[in-house]
DNA sequence: ATACATGCAAAACATTTGCATAAGA
DNA sequence: TCTTATGCAAATGTTTTGCATGTAT
C-alpha cells in the first residue's frame, strides 16, 4: 500500500520536482511533456486524454495524439499521475493526487470529486489479514449523483 | 446502494429465475442466452467475454461474438451480472454475485476474488454526509498478490 | 405470422506500434 | 554528435452497429 504523500505543493513548485525527477532518470525534457504536465497539474477536473490532447494543441498545435498518449505512459510509470479506469473504456487521469484514494463520479454530469477516507488502509489490512493477498494498490470508485445533479 | 441482495440460490434455481424474469420482461428465451447463462452460473472465476465465447462456442458452434457481446449487455442491463471494468479495456464479469462488492486482483496470475466488507456501506454513508453526493453504486478493487504466487 | 434475436461483416473507439525525421543532451 | 522523442500512419484489441436471415412466441 503506498504511504508517502508527499505534502501539497503549489503547482510550480511540483512541477520543477517532476522535471528534475525525469532529468534524474535520463528521460528528455520536451516542450510536449512540460506542456501536458502543466495541464495535469493546472486541472482540477480529471481530464481524458483526448481532453488533456485538445488543450495542449491549443499552446502547440503540432503535437500529436500519440505523444499525449506516450507521455501518460510516461508520466504513469513515474508515478505522477493516477489513472482511473472505466469499463467503457473511456479513462481519465488524476495529475494532482497521484496514489490511490477513492472517487466520487456523478453518472449524470460526469463529474469526479476526490476523496480521502482512512478506512480505506483498515480495508485493505482487514482484507490482507482474510484474504492472505498481499495488497499493492486499490481503485475505489463511488457513483452517483452530484449536489448540483439533484436540483 | 443496493441493499436487496438475493439469499444463495443454487445455479439451476437461479437459471430458472432468471429465465422467468426475462420471459416477463418480453425478451426472448434462446438457446444461446441460455447457454451464456448457464456459463456465467457456473463460473467460479469472473470471465471476460472472450472466454465466455470459447465456452459457448464448444456446446454451440455457431454462437458468434456479436450475441455473446450482445446478451452480456442485456444481462447487465437486468442487473443479473456485474461489469468489473479495468483500465486497459479488459473487462470481466461477476455472474455470482450481481451486485457492487469488493474484489482481490492478483497481477501476477489475473484471478480475481471477491469479498464482503460490511464496512463499504459505512465509507458510503460517510461520503454522503462529507460530499453531498447520493451515492447509487460503488466499484472497488483491491491490487495485490495471490497466496499461491507468493510462493 | 410477426416481432425479435442471430450471425456476419463493417464500423467505431481507444490505444499501441513502427519508422523516418526532428531535436534535446 | 548521438541518442531519444516526435509525428504520422498503420495496426491492434475491444466493443458496437446495420442488415439480411432465422427463429421464439
Amino acid at each position: 500500500m503506498q504511504s508517502t504523500r508527499s505534502a501539497k505543493l503549489d503547482p510550480k513548485q511540483r512541477l520543477d520536482e517532476i522535471l528534475v525527477k525525469l532529468r534524474n532518470l535520463s528521460f528528455r525534457i520536451t516542450p510536449q511533456r512540460v506542456a501536458i504536465l502543466r495541464i495535469f497539474l493546472n486541472s482540477q477536473d480529471h481530464p481524458s486524454v483526448e481532453q488533456v490532447y485538445a488543450q495542449v494543441k491549443a499552446d502547440f498545435p503540432s503535437t500529436s495524439l500519440a505523444t499525449v498518449y506516450k507521455t501518460v505512459s510516461l508520466l504513469k510509470e513515474v508515478g505522477e499521475i493516477l489513472e482511473i479506469g472505466f469499463a467503457d473504456g473511456s479513462n481519465r487521469y488524476d495529475g494532482n493526487k497521484p496514489y490511490p484514494h477513492p472517487h466520487l463520479i456523478c453518472t449524470r454530469c460526469k463529474r469526479i470529486m476526490d476523496s480521502d477516507i482512512d478506512l480505506v488502509d483498515q480495508i485493505a489490512n482487514e482484507l490482507e489479514q482474510t484474504s492472505g493477498y498481499r495488497i499493492v494498490s486499490h481503485q475505489i470508485e463511488f457513483f452517483g449523483i452530484c449536489p448540483a445533479c439533484q436540483k
